[in-house]
Parts: structure tokens; sequence; C-alpha cells
DNA sequence: CTAGATGTTAAGGT
DNA sequence: CACCTTAACATCTA
């Protein structure tokens, strides 16, 4: 489930893993995948080099690789990454997999090809240029406030939408919104700064707590919504039971009970 | 068998 | 014009 925090612990893997050893070979088999770049192209880029850092802008990954720019992963719905040492762990829809000389082997996995691979010169010139918000990790409360001015509907549309800021999809809206107290579907346009304040201050927490706990769903705090989705459907907070609506297009859980209405 | 799933985006609407 | 909403995409699972 791929957004800001689970991007961000495959960046921590990939630092703790792949970096400053030599691509001895790399394998493609992405069709439809490969954004604006030939499999040729992405092989040459890469065999004979080294990854030597990574970042991360909302759920986009940049591994730099020496003298030689930026691939980029995005990871769709169901993408993933796997550092393994034995060909016969490559992990089922294996899309670029490279083997370094020591053995070991880093592969990009998507069971769906909703994810992408391209290849960027420039991270920030990308950023720019595909119109993306400041990170959301990266911005506080003025710049958040900032980022919402102007946008219109439900908080929960301008939350997942990436122009306004990048990392938040579908599942951590609503554990952005659990976590302020406030119904997803008020309006944008009428909340007040406090409520602006409240739900930035949520929304890091939140973020940072699904980083700490490496997005294990079993070391999430007992105030997380996520894992309610999957079992009783209770809230963690009253006990009540959750809600499951169609909002901004997407299935929202939320508790009617302790998420209030301010727009 | 059908519906729905974490993401993005084209097309249509306000 | 700028922004919002909806449906569709590919594939698998409940």
């Amino acid at each position: 489930m791929p957004e800001l925090p689970d991007v961000q612990v495959f960046k921590k893997y990939v630092d703790a893993t792949a970096l400053h050893h030599r691509i001895r070979d790399v394998t493609v088999s992405a069709d439809g995948l490969l954004d604006g770049v030939s499999a040729r192209t992405v092989r040459s880029r890469l065999e004979g080099h080294e990854l030597a850092e990574t970042r991360r802008h909302g759920k986009h990954l940049f591994v730099r690789v020496t003298a030689n720019g930026w691939l980029r992963l995005h990871f769709g719905m169901t993408g993933e990454l796997a550092y393994f040492k034995e060909e016969a762990d490559l992990p089922a829809h294996a899309r670029l997999w490279l083997e370094f000389t020591n053995g070991y082997h880093l592969a990009y996995a998507n069971v769906r090809k909703f994810g992408e691979i391209g290849l960027v010169d420039d991270v920030d010139a990308f950023v720019e240029a595909e119109g993306l918000g400041p990170d959301a990790l990266g911005l506080d409360r003025g710049a958040f406030r900032e980022a919402l001015a102007g946008r219109r509907g439900a908080i929960k549309g301008t939350l997942m939408n990436q122009a306004v800021l990048a990392g938040l999809g579908n599942v951590y809206t609503d554990e952005t919104c659990f976590a302020a107290g406030l119904d997803p579907r008020s309006r944008t346009e009428k909340l007040d700064d406090a409520t602006i304040g409240h739900l930035h201050h949520a929304m890091r927490k939140v973020l940072a707590q699904a980083i700490d706990a490496r997005v294990e769903m079993d070391r999430f705090p007992r105030s997380f919504l996520l894992p309610s989705r999957a079992t009783d459907g209770a809230c963690p907070r009253c006990g009540k039971a959750l809600r499951r609506a169609k909002i901004s297009g997407r299935t929202t859980y939320y508790c009617p009970h302790d998420q209030e209405r301010k727009g």
C-alpha cells in the first residue's frame, strides 16, 4: 500500500542494502510501466554503475545512479522492493531487477501495472514539471495552510490531491482526519485556522508514527484507524461502529461520533 | 461470478 | 480559467 510512509520505508531499505555496489546486470520486464524510456536505455544507464543515494518526494522514490542521473520509481497500488541473494527469491511480478557484483539483487515488483519506472536528470525539475505539491512531511503549518488556500470541496479530496501536497493517499488521509477528529466531508474552504493547524499536526504525527512502525500493521499505535478497517470496524477511540462511505471517489472510513464536521 | 482494492488521470462539470 | 468529480485503467482476491 504505497503511500508516503511506505515509500519512506522503501527509501530506508535501499539505503541500508543496495547502495555502493557495482551493478553487474539489469533485467527489465516492465511492459507498460516504463515512462518515456526504453528497457534498453534503462539497462545501459544502470549497468556498470552504482546506486549512490536516494530521495523521496510524495510517493515517488528517486535513486541516484553514479554519473548517470536518477532512477525514478512509483509504486502505484501494489509496488514493492526486495533485496535478496538467491535468484529463487525473485518476487512474483518483478518488473525490474539489478544484480550487484556482491551477488545480491534488488527487485522492483508490481502486480498491477499502475506504477512507473523512469529516468530523470534532475529531481526538482521533475517535481516541478509534474506539478506535485510540497512533500507532506516537509512543510510547516504555515506552508500547509498556504497549500490548502483556495481549495474547495471535501477535505478528504484536498488532502489526497498530489498537486496540493504530495504523499497522502486514501489510507493516510483517513488516518489523518481521524487523528484530527475531523469529518472527512468537511469543506476545505470553510475550515478555520485552528482546525487547519490541528490537521497539520495530526498529519505529521500519523506519518511519523507509521514510518516508525515500518508500516507494519501489528506495530501501529492503538490509536490508528487502519487496522480496524480489516477487523471489526469498531472505532479505536469510542468502540462504536465506523462508518464506511464513498467520499471524493474513494471508500472512506470514519467515526461519526469522534469526527466532527466543521464546514 | 461480481465487486472492490492502497494510485493516477482523461473527460466532463461547476 | 481554475478547480473539482467521476469513471476507467490492470490484475488479483474476498
